[in-house]
DNA sequence: CTGTTAGCGCCTTCAT
DNA sequence: ATGAAGGCGCTAACAG
């Protein structure tokens, strides 16, 4: 590969006029310039990016965080980072997916700084060290999800109000009559979780429902969204016949408990209602019945987070900043008013 | 940031011990080695990942190429990116994602060589010039899908027999006694489409039936894939009430199609069979009637691709590789045998 | 407008 | 096993 010096000989110019030809960082007459690029292009010359980046000290590439070890993602991380590479193109930056086990970087081989101007940091938990790390390296972050803790305050981060959300979803059933609400949640520590969670209780309280903690489940981080949906709901409807809704993570959380039901002889929506956190618009809609939701717009925050994170890459400022993406309740088929006479149907008892 | 000098100062020892502490690359004493990482520690060192880059002329980042402005992942290339990224973190490499624009790079202050040692391109296109860009700058690349033309021989790629997939496809439909078959094929110019073409004419052929112009679709580029699949599948079974199956791109499409039959009164599979190739475990089964389909390993290519391009960055040898990854043909609910009397059914005219 | 001179932070011979 | 010096390719600060 040619390099700088090599044009700058053959264009018999200086580097740093080369150079200026390229970055545009200074004027360079019309036929310098000419001549520069004529060398280029016979020498097939590029400047190189490392050499670059060293240099100006920046990379132009985000990285995309994943937490856990095997990365694995779902439909909703593919909207998020279909929005956060939209963004990331009218910026000119770069997208590097961070897939790195903790365990391999901590060798020492591999131990170096991150090879990015900062950091999207996905699925923030309670207890989270990725942001911690991050703010010792003095390493832009932007969180998508509330960050846990003091470090709500301390670092940027883009969510849908997912207390609000809980409460919304859980209050729509309870307006329909339904009382015996089962909470499919996802993982337990996740803060997503957590605030959901939280809604959840809300609005029982205020309906003056007793909360039943059976009645809240949080995902196993082994399983597949669908086949816990459809092992946890099937084990539970049979334990407490006196369930008549279900609120699920996901759309593919919902398909299982639709499974289940259909195994059981349960009717969606007559015998129960399901209701999902949910943000694709392609499938919910052909579940037979359609899947009632609260959709998330999964591409607006993806876009949000980069857009925040690559102003603070540039403006090097620290303005902590927190948007909330509003979401929409989105009615379908699977959701209908309790019936009195469920437990009956189903043969269990009542508890009433 | 502290740099190698200050760790080696307050350490006291020279640049190359600490480099070598940190890269292993020579032996160093213990106590040395522990004088030096008690000085990193203090200092909250590490290496610097561009200056390492310089030097070492690798950047272990490989490139994930999507072609065409404005990136767009779907369920597919999920599946590819889950694969690829689960080979990187075996080797160590991190995943950039290219979504930059032509536009963009070809402005004079963003030329620059890529920051990548090698690049996995997806989508192929007749007349792809992704290419030859890459072997030109002598980059390593492998292709997932079928390569254009010549370069089929001059690079590495890894695929599905796409030839023998529309071949399978289209020979079990005729099987079943369909001889009028829409085939909803992905966007022009895609190696992928042209050779599943390929297939569904051959099968034609090599039974008998014409080959009739009118049935073999390209999807358009512009269209999400449901709504192409539902306002194609209307209009063409509109105009040619015969058709008695189709084939689509993806089980997104197959969804569009399933909603156009509906609406339309015609019943799957007694009136309509419909076959998809997919990738999709979680949705297809759990389609009105279950969608039958060619199942195709996205996971797989990925890790495949990723396994060949690693390979190549590592030993720098340009021993041209081809990977086939076998496919499997899913029956499930979505096809029947064609009813003699489809046509009067339908009302239409048929053709025999 | 252009050239000269120092770095950016690390790795790598070649010594010892 | 460790050190010294030079180089990776580019940008930046200072001249002129």
């Amino acid at each position: 590969m040619a390099t700088i010096d090599d044009v700058a000989r053959t264009a018999g110019v200086s580097k740093s006029t080369v150079s200026n030809v390229f970055s545009q960082k200074r004027p360079i007459s019309k036929e310098v310039t000419e001549r520069v690029l004529a060398a280029a292009r016979k020498l097939n010359y590029r400047p190189n990016y490392w050499a670059r980046s060293l240099a100006n000290r920046t990379t132009r590439i985000i990285g995309l965080n994943m937490p856990g070890e095997r990365v694995k993602f779902s439909l909703f991380h593919l909207s998020l980072m279909n929005g956060v590479l939209n963004e990331c193109s009218l910026h000119g930056y770069r997208l590097l997916v961070n897939s790195l086990p903790k365990s391999y970087l901590n060798e020492l081989p591999h131990v170096s700084s991150e090879p990015v101007d900062g950091d999207i940091l996905l699925d923030p938990v309670e207890k989270d060290t990725r942001i911690a790390e991050r703010i010792r390296k003095n390493l832009p972050v932007v969180v998508i999800g509330r960050p846990p803790g003091d470090f709500e305050s301390k670092v940027s981060y883009v969510d849908n109000d997912n207390v609000a959300n809980g409460e919304n979803a859980t209050q729509y059933l309870l307006r329909l009559g339904h009382n015996r609400i089962l909470f499919l949640n996802a993982s337990r520590y996740k803060t997503v979780s957590i605030d959901r969670g939280l809604g959840y209780r809300r609005s029982l309280e205020a309906a003056g429902v007793p909360f039943d903690p059976q009645l809240l489940i949080h995902k196993d981080p082994d399983m597949t969204s669908s086949s816990f949906g459809y092992s946890i709901s099937k084990e539970m409807l049979m334990k407490l016949p006196d369930i008549t809704a279900i609120i699920t993570d996901t759309d593919k959380m919902a398909l299982g408990v639709y499974r289940a039901a259909s195994e059981m002889g349960i009717a969606i929506p007559d015998d129960l209602s399901v209701i999902a956190f949910s943000d694709d618009s392609v499938f919910a809609p052909e579940f037979n019945p359609p899947l009632t939701g609260i959709k998330l717009f999964g591409e607006q925050l993806g876009r949000e987070a980069a857009k925040l994170l690559i102003d603070q890459c540039a403006a090097k400022q620290h303005s902590v900043k927190r948007i909330l993406i509003s979401t929409e309740m989105v009615e379908r088929g699977s959701c209908a008013a309790a019936s009195q006479n469920k437990g009956k149907i189903q043969g269990g008892m009542k508890n009433e």
